[in-house]
RNA sequence: GCCGGGAUGGCGGAAUUGGUAGACGCACGGGACUCAAAAUCCCGCGGUGGUAACACCAUGGGGGUUCGAUUCCCCCUCCCGGCACCA
């Protein structure tokens, strides 16, 4: 063994050895329980960032602990190789994207195989591949036919300028990236995935899944939202009469509806239009602006009357219908009753435009007076000015109410849902071909399967001016597969969601000339899942989706597709930028800037390194491309080498935690495996022993023994249940600190430092594979790590005569006793009470109760 | 705006089921080694008071439950993630 730990050497050796053996291979075995290891797969960006390696470490930390175990192990990895930054590369450098997206996996496959991850690359797929989206496409056919998938109009960002429609990330500020001009909101035709079909039981399946984190379970509920409420009709004589469906969680307040207000896209609308220029106008002002969410619940409320009306189901009274920038036309029916006096939105838009408000409930906190608003008034209670629902409560009165619309055909009870119906339809360039071909006669017509898959050229390069596919007659130009006739390819490709929805099923069937093969049976589900928070909803749910319209096709056994969910907490960075003079962000990476701060660290202001000039400071974020805030880990595992990547990126923080990147504290984690070195190297150089294997031992040794196997203990817990590996590291750092504190080179002496080294080694080989792998092979001459099993604790190491208990004194620490592990309640009360310490702070007090908390402490409470 | 999460020394974090707050590491200070530096090793390191023993205060802020709260409950502040076309 060489006196100086070479990190180089070290890990080279033992990459080679792994290579040589194929070491992570994995075959379907069934005289082995599987494990699964699965970690969500990169988009190949560039270069990994330090999120990536945390994903990945984590990740091949439990796959090598569970390897150790005796589980047939199997980690795969790939590349989500399709989507939108391929084509912003494209445009920036003019690169085709598939070169770009090509080149990027062949550099990050190279950064993944240099940190040592035990990855089965036989299985890697890249979504970009036509082998693997032929699959995409073949699917797609095949839920069409079932009524799975289908067509709609849908609501884009639409940048007048480059004509063209943008991502929300392009849209900045309601302005398009790259042009400034204010972005509109189009509605196109496209294909959708029907997974409200599938909602009732991705809410009830959510739980059986007990090794998913509760936060997950609750965001999806939360996002599929299933409410119970009621659907009103209120009639109108408008263009002949009809009726104007809203639905509402609150019938109770029905009788407190004094107006009623539709989306700007809602056809009502756009009738009451034709004849008003100032709504026309105020209708194209509700078009302006992005389509988030987000964007939409934080705009100011706006609204314009119509000068229509409709009909109370119940009463017959007048309401007046108004247009509101507040209303979705994707949710719901694109209308809502407005009951001012319970609704703190309407409430509001009634204070603004002066519409009446009338309360009809009595809720527990009082009499409902409105102005200023108060949460109270949204409570549920007990109807009043409400006619015959008078003394009603919440449930009594929705039920009265349903049962009388419904007796005049105006309402029924309805279950609606927030989850909308997955829109996958994008009109870019780098994604699957979407299988239709129009035809003037046939209309839209699937590709026959036997012309699966249709190709995306790889050669075009996007300009900013919409979908090149547009533009190449190769692609465009083919023939009708019903008749015949020249014919036109559907342009649209699918949403990278599509991609990453099944590719953990891909990874069991490689090769396979079917979508995935009997092999995904003996693999799924994936038995760890490990990828970050900011999946939590759609990418989880999607392939929650996706797994289950597999199997309805029989492709599949598997109804959900992860067992345990490991969310890792996001890696983030400081985010600097410049507006230009237009709209468009100019990014600068965290080694661009200067800083200045004040002295509680805060920042102050930023300068360019390049020119000197102020840049914004934009808070901290994920670590991203588009940000320039990533970190490339390269730089780290050049001057360190790979073990020190991963320990630190495990030390830093617990899998879960959200990670503030700083590299303070690599010195740490090198220094550390430098002692490990140093530790193993000074004992093996005294020659050779066995680990201790039974005898009479010191006081000191017993407890070196006992402190070596309580650390096993811990560390076997720390892996198989919390999943948490800070920890690990802390403890076998102190385990170390004190071998280094026993000087004893006696024969016992040695043979419990042995027994220490190799756990330490093994305890640590999860992390730190290539060291490990080192140590254990100077240790044990001639044996192999990889061959090793995870060590079992030394029952009797741990077993105690004497324990320390803490004395309180009304919850004060004020001493400390040593009892007798058999010693009584009594006994351990009268050490107490009498310890010097304890004596002064209980002298002249009465005691009241004497708390003893078994191995733990003593309170004495007294007054 | 809505949904989910977080906040503990100068910094990352530990305290696992309500039981010794600050393990382990970083940074910093002091010392040893050295001609010197680096590396390494040893010691110190939440705040206030005290020579010290020790005492008091302290887990974002305010309240509550309990013998005992970083941990449970209520209210508030700030930060992070998601909000359906970033992936």
């Amino acid at each position: 063994m060489q006196a100086h730990y070479s990190p180089r050497e070290v890990e080279a050796q033992a990459q080679q050895l792994w290579n040589e053996r194929n070491a992570f291979a994995a075959t379907e075995d069934n005289a082995k329980p599987k494990y699964y290891c699965l970690s969500m797969f990169p988009y190949p960006s560039g270069k990994l960032h330090m999120g990536h390696v945390r994903n990945y470490t984590i990740g091949d930390v439990l796959t090598r602990f569970h390897q150790m175990k005796g589980y047939n192990v199997m980690q795969p990895m790939g590349w989500d190789a399709f989507g939108l930054p391929a084509e912003n590369a494209a445009m920036a450098s003019n690169v085709a994207p598939a070169k770009w997206t090509y080149d990027n996996i062949a550099y990050m496959k190279k950064q993944l195989k240099s940190l040592g991850f035990a990855i089965d690359w036989s299985r890697e797929v890249a979504t970009c591949t036509p082998e693997y989206y032929r699959w995409n496409q073949w699917l797609f056919l095949r839920m069409l036919e079932r009524g799975i998938v289908y067509q709609k109009t849908g609501t884009v960002n639409w940048d007048p300028v480059d004509q063209t429609v943008l991502a929300n990330e392009q849209v900045i500020d309601g302005r398009g990236w790259r042009t400034g001009a204010v972005v509109e909101k189009r509605e196109i035709p496209m294909y959708y995935m029907s997974i409200t079909q599938y909602a009732d039981e991705l809410l009830s399946e959510l739980d059986k899944l007990s090794g998913w984190p509760e936060q997950v379970k609750l965001m999806q509920k939360n996002w599929i939202g299933k409410s119970f409420g009621v659907r009103v009709g209120f009639p109108h004589s408008i263009e002949g009469g009809g009726t104007l469906w809203v639905f509402t969680t609150r019938a109770d307040t029905l009788m407190g509806a004094t107006y009623v207000a539709v989306a700007a896209e809602h056809p009502l609308a756009t009738l009451a239009a034709q004849t008003n220029p100032a709504l026309a106008a105020f209708i194209e002002e509700c078009k302006k602006g992005g389509v988030t969410e987000a964007e939409l619940a934080t705009q100011e409320k706006k609204g314009m009357a119509t000068g229509l009306s409709v009909t109370h189901p119940l009463t017959g009274e007048q309401l007046p219908l108004w247009v509101a920038n507040y209303v979705l036309m994707g949710y719901g029916e694109g209308a809502v009753m407005a009951v001012p006096a319970h609704d703190e939105r309407d409430f509001a838009f009634a204070g603004k435009y002066a519409l009446p408000i009338k309360p009809v409930i009595r809720t527990a906190s009082g009499d409902t007076t409105p102005a200023p608003w108060q949460e109270a008034y949204a409570e549920h209670g007990t109807c009043i000015n409400s006619g015959k629902y008078d003394g009603l409560n919440f449930d009594q009165a929705v039920d009265a109410i349903a049962a009388d619309l419904s007796a005049k055909n105006l309402g029924e009870k309805k279950t609606t849902l927030r989850l909308r119906d997955w829109g996958i339809s994008r009109q870019r360039y780098w994604g699957t071909p979407i299988p239709i071909i129009h035809c003037e006669t046939c209309g839209s017509v699937p590709v026959p399967d036997d012309q699966l898959p249709v190709r995306l050229p790889e050669d075009l390069i996007p300009d900013g001016s919409g979908n090149p596919l547009n533009k190449c007659a190769a692609f465009l130009n083919c023939t009708c597969p019903k008749c015949g006739k020249a014919a036109r390819r559907e342009t649209d490709t699918m949403d990278t969601f599509v991609d990453s929805s099944w590719y953990f099923l891909r990874y069991c069937s490689p090769g396979a000339d079917k979508m995935v093969d009997e092999r995904a049976s003996y693999w799924m589900p994936a038995d760890q899942y490990i990828g970050g928070i900011e999946h939590a909803i759609l990418h989880l749910l999607y392939s929650r989706f996706w797994t289950k319209v597999m199997r309805d096709l029989g492709l599949t056994k598997t109804s959900e597709p992860f067992a345990n969910l490991l969310t890792q907490g996001m890696v983030l960075n400081h985010i600097f930028f410049r507006k230009g003079d237009k709209s468009g962000i100019t990014y600068f990476a965290p080694d661009e800037v200067d800083l200045t701060r004040d002295d509680k660290g805060t920042i102050l202001s930023v300068k360019s390194r390049a020119d000197g000039e102020p840049v914004e400071y934009g808070g901290i974020g994920t670590m991203s491309k588009s940000k320039k805030n990533g970190v490339d880990p390269q730089g780290l595992i050049e001057q360190y080498g790979a073990d020190t990547a991963r320990l630190f990126m495990m030390f830093a923080a617990p899998p879960e935690n959200t990670l503030e990147w700083s590299d303070a504290g690599v010195e740490g984690a090198s220094r550390f495996l430098n002692r490990l070195w140093k530790a193993v190297h000074a004992h093996v150089e005294k020659g050779v022993v066995a680990a201790y294997v039974g005898g009479d031992l010191s006081v000191e040794l017993k407890a070196m023994r006992f402190q070596t196997h309580s650390t096993l203990q811990k560390v076997s817990d720390d892996y198989a249940r919390r999943k948490i590996f800070n920890t690990v590291i802390a403890s076998n750092m102190e385990l170390l600190n004190a071998l280094g504190k026993l000087n004893d080179d006696s024969a016992p002496a040695r043979a419990v430092v042995q027994e220490a080294l190799e756990l330490a080694t093994l305890m640590l080989s999860p992390i730190v594979p290539h060291i490990s792998h080192a140590l254990w092979a100077a240790l044990k001459p001639g044996a192999v790590l990889l061959e090793a099993s995870w060590p079992t604790v030394d029952a009797s190491a741990l077993e105690q005569d004497e324990i320390e208990l803490v004395v309180q004194v009304n919850g004060k620490l004020r001493g400390q006793i040593r009892v007798a592990k058999s010693a009584s309640k009594e006994q351990i009360e009268d050490l107490a009470r009498t310890s010097p310490n304890v004596q002064k702070f209980i002298e002249g007090l009465m005691i009241k109760k004497i708390v003893v908390v078994p191995g733990r402490l003593v309170n004495i409470v007294a007054g």
